[in-house]
DNA sequence: CCAGTCAGTTTATTTTCTGTACTGACCATG
DNA sequence: CATGGTCAGTACAGAAAATAAACTGACTGG
């Protein structure tokens, strides 16, 4: 199988990979999770060659998870944002942050502490149950196929 | 920055990125999760070429997310299962499975369901606050340092 | 006018991925 | 006891992708 053809796979997970499952697309993603939002940022902060900035944004534009926004005229410059897709991206982020908290962070600490604003408290991503609210784990989910199943 | 000094950064996003970021790595967790465990399971799941099946599951097991176990004697075969460390990387293949069906499930619907057990429900990972309860998005989030950031 | 900012593109090199074929130890069948 | 099948890999060479460094082009500010 090759790149192109994981998206046709049915399956959530080839198709969200195909967009998302690459090093450093994610590690873009983190930076406009914490607000970065010009191509000279993205550069910078994460010390990659121009070329894969420009083709990882190019790419997540595309797939409609960032919005080229104009921010200036003469010459005309542009900024990335989240869109609402984009945003609903963020349980992944936070999926991501917990596991690596748990078995990377050294005995400082984590490096990046995350505030739930509604309730003020330093907090750490919990998944739950859509239907019961209860946590799940892996032991407790059982799958079988659906609607969008292969013929 | 390259691959490896990824592991080094101060953000357990990199960290995190740099053991799991990578397209055909997440594939074989998912079939991990879905019960796989041989090698030529994988590969012929995956249609990808045996070298690289056979270096992404040599990652996994040196990070401790699968372990290599043997099944038989004569000649000696192994199997891979998911650790404790693996099984904590739920929420992270949820939430991707989460964003897939919302954004890439056709009209047929997703791919494949997910039953809590506790519950009885087919259901999709929601993200909740571990100090509140209550569900959290990416603006409901605040970040700063912590402990563990660069000096 | 000279330097600086910013969003990229170009080019050549290095690295990684990929398919195909192979190994080596067995087993089951005729 | 030869033939084919299972299984977990390894070896190798060609194709694809990532990379760094330099360049473009349109400005701004002093």
């Amino acid at each position: 199988m090759k790149w192109n053809e994981l998206a046709e796979q049915p399956c959530s997970i080839a198709r969200s990979v195909a967009v998302i499952g690459d090093r450093w697309t994610l590690m873009v993603l983190r930076d406009c999770f914490l607000g970065v939002r010009r191509f000279e940022a993205f550069q910078e902060r994460l010390g990659i060659s121009r070329t894969i900035v420009a083709d990882r944004l190019r790419r997540l534009v595309g797939e409609g998870v960032l919005k080229r926004v104009p921010y200036q005229d003469n010459p005309t410059r542009f900024e990335y944002g989240l869109t609402e897709k984009g945003m609903e991206l963020h349980p992944v982020v936070m999926a991501i942050v917990h596991w690596g908290d748990r078995h990377y962070a050294g005995r400082a600490g984590p490096p990046l502490l995350h505030r739930h604003k509604a309730c003020g408290h330093d907090f750490h991503a919990v998944q739950t149950c859509s239907e019961c609210g209860e946590m799940v784990d892996a032991r407790s989910v059982e799958t079988r196929p659906g609607p969008g199943a292969a013929e």
